[in-house]
DNA sequence: GTCTATATCATGATAGAC
DNA sequence: GTCTATCATGATATAGAC
């Protein structure tokens, strides 16, 4: 990093990062974020013209926090059981550092698609996923698990992985959790996760 | 219903739903909504009076349909498993016809869940809940399925259900899907999660 | 680079004629 | 009930002094 973490315009990106995480790019202002980066709005103005430039800064960060560690993953040359427990861990450890993200980032891939792909997409996504298929169906092949689409099981395990971060307010409020219990449920999550997919798939 | 499915205030509700689910709060417009119903602001506000008035009455609806017919669900006296399966079957028929619904919901509950707490949630959710559990713990008891944490086990099916339709603009770029191919999955997925529940749960 | 002041514009909301 | 015209506010963005 040649940047100094304190200059004007780091502290710009947190506080911008903070606020578009949380609010969207709808209900985010320019006006909050000049005040939690310390400055006055001329300022931010002159670091970033418009809203939408410092958007873009922020939500292509975002993007690429998404998408490149199950990418990475996805590439290494281990056995499927170990990929997957691979993606588990660290892509929980990530979101709960993150919390906000995957809210912030599905919300405006939905209200913008297009955009989105234009802008932010790697061309060489569905190719990797591609061999995650053909990983899966040689394991179906050889007899080590029970037959599935793997398109469904990706679906399934991203969706039990990220949905909690997601959908927190309205399991804390069904399940009658407070804030030390839910995250003690989170911490128990990838283990559960591991198993309930090890146990679905077994023969 | 006494009232006439094209009354101004049908209208109104009915294009008020389209453009919260789509933009949310934040992002709706009153133009908008009295464009789509046909009608000009003036005579918007003197139905609503506040856009707040007006999103509460669309809010509150949302929650209910989200929330009730898995309440239901968890209310008869029926096994586990047929349980499990017709939940699966009926929110994912209603979540297919609504499909922006789950985002909306998510989204503004996590803006502000103290208003949602306070002014739309049902006192007896977590008793039934608790229900849930119990059936669980019982099956769990009668070695019929693997030992699992019950509350683990409910957020992982409701995820598998809803998290397809808020990350469905992202599943389809990594899967490199069009619209059609999409739908065909979500029509095999009901199927897939059935079996996949099962499978995990088995001895 | 940083600030204050201001222009410009969009949006929610109201007033009043019909 | 429905419309047009208008207000008031607040947000993005710019101009210009230091």
């Amino acid at each position: 990093m040649k940047e100094n973490d304190n200059s004007t315009e780091q502290k710009i990106l947190s506080a911008a990062e903070e606020v578009f995480h949380e609010k969207g790019y709808d209900g985010a202002r320019m006006q909050e974020i000049a005040d939690k980066a310390d400055i006055n709005k001329g300022l931010l103005h002159y670091y970033f013209k418009t809203k939408d430039s410092l958007f873009e800064a922020i939500f292509s960060v975002a993007i690429k926090t998404m998408v490149s560690k199950i990418q990475n993953i996805l590439l290494m040359e281990i056995p499927l059981e170990q990929k997957m427990e691979k993606i588990i861990d660290e892509y929980m450890d990530m979101l709960a550092r993150n919390s906000a993200l995957p809210r912030f980032v599905l919300n405006e891939v939905n209200k913008n698609p297009d955009n989105f792909i234009t802008k932010h997409v790697n061309k060489n996504i569905p190719p990797i996923f591609a061999a995650f298929i053909r990983s899966v169906d040689k394991e179906v092949a050889e007899g080590k698990i029970k037959p599935i689409d793997p398109r469904q099981l990706f679906i399934s395990m991203i969706s039990m992985i990220i949905f909690p971060f997601i959908g927190r307010p309205m399991i804390q409020i069904i399940m009658a959790l407070d804030n030390k219990e839910f995250q003690q449920l989170i911490k128990e999550r990838r283990t559960h996760i591991k198993l309930f997919i090890k146990n679905a798939l077994r023969p």
